[in-house]
DNA sequence: AGTGTCGCCTGAATGC
DNA sequence: TGCATTCAGGCGACAC
């Protein structure tokens, strides 16, 4: 379940292969994945340089020479297998486009779910289209902060957990992160978003920035390997304090699973929350 | 505008 | 063993 970390890891490992380099093919598999692919899109990007690549949120965006662009969102189980010049390999189940670079490399899509999506970007205003307009900001970015969390939050009766969830508030944090933030801060995942102020909310920017950060550092030192591999980018190994760990112990506090402490779920807008109650208040 | 619910989709895990 | 059910979840559509 890509979240912003892993996003960051595959676009970090699709950049060397893309950026600068002409694309001479986007083939695709199938019209469609959670929404149509726009049919003008391959024309659109044939022989084009990529200039850039770049992540917003959960999002990839590649910006080509010709003022046109593409949009990636992996979904849940979206991946990517990337093949260097002259390494051959086979089509596999659930691959649903590939991207063939000129110097021969090819990038390819795997979603067995298909809850991600391709779409057409435009160069100079990709930002104000719809996936974009209204999406938070962006929380390893300079401006965010305490301040700038607690403006999004004031005035939200939804819990905070629920809050962290909406992209409007914070781009990029999903289910795993908004759970590891909140333990790191001390917070509960049941109390009103808007309630978080001040020094609580300056303790959650800052926890949602460090969590962020050492998942991407931790993802980073698997990228040099991926291509020695099969496995797609951005599914890595690591170490979660909360999540999906229910009935274990806290590694923040002594409190004792065997006297019904330690880490608990709870379901919050149809999702799991894990948390401790003694560590979080 | 904020909030809550539903559906998309398949594989893994669980239940009988 | 095998078949059926449940669960996972980001996001957009939708209702209120």
């Amino acid at each position: 379940m890509p979240e912003l970390p892993e996003v960051e890891i595959v676009k970090r490992g699709m950049a060397p292969f893309m950026e600068g380099q002409v694309i001479s093919e986007l083939r695709l598999y199938r019209p469609d994945l959670r929404f149509p692919i726009p049919k003008d899109l391959p024309a659109a990007l044939a022989g084009q340089r990529v200039q850039s690549l770049l992540r917003r949120g959960k999002y990839i965006v590649g910006l080509a020479g010709n003022g046109r662009g593409f949009v990636l969102h992996l979904g849940m189980s979206g991946r990517i297998r990337i093949y260097p010049p002259g390494r051959a390999h086979a089509r596999e189940k659930h691959d649903h486009f590939l991207i063939v670079m000129q110097d021969g490399a090819h990038i390819i899509y795997n979603d067995a779910r298909r809850f991600g999506f391709l779409d057409a970007a435009e160069a100079d205003s990709w930002g104000e289209s719809r996936h974009f307009k209204g999406m938070g900001p962006e929380p390893l970015g300079n401006e965010f902060g305490g301040p700038v969390l607690e403006r999004a939050l004031a005035g939200r009766k939804s819990a905070i957990k629920t809050a962290l969830l909406d992209q409007s508030v914070v781009a990029g944090v999903g289910n795993i992160y908004a759970c590891e933030a909140l333990f790191r801060a001390g917070i509960s995942p049941l109390r009103p978003a808007g309630d978080i102020r001040g020094r609580e909310a300056s303790a959650l920017a800052a926890a949602i920035v460090s969590v962020l950060r050492e998942a991407i550092d931790a993802g980073g030192s698997s990228l040099k390997d991926y291509r020695h591999t099969d496995d797609g980018l951005g599914y890595f190994q690591h170490h979660f304090a909360v999540y999906d760990r229910e009935g274990l112990a806290c590694p923040g506090c002594n409190c004792d699973s065997a006297r019904g402490g330690g880490i608990v779920r709870a379901v919050q807008g149809g999702r799991s929350t894990f948390y401790c109650k003694s560590r979080q208040v």
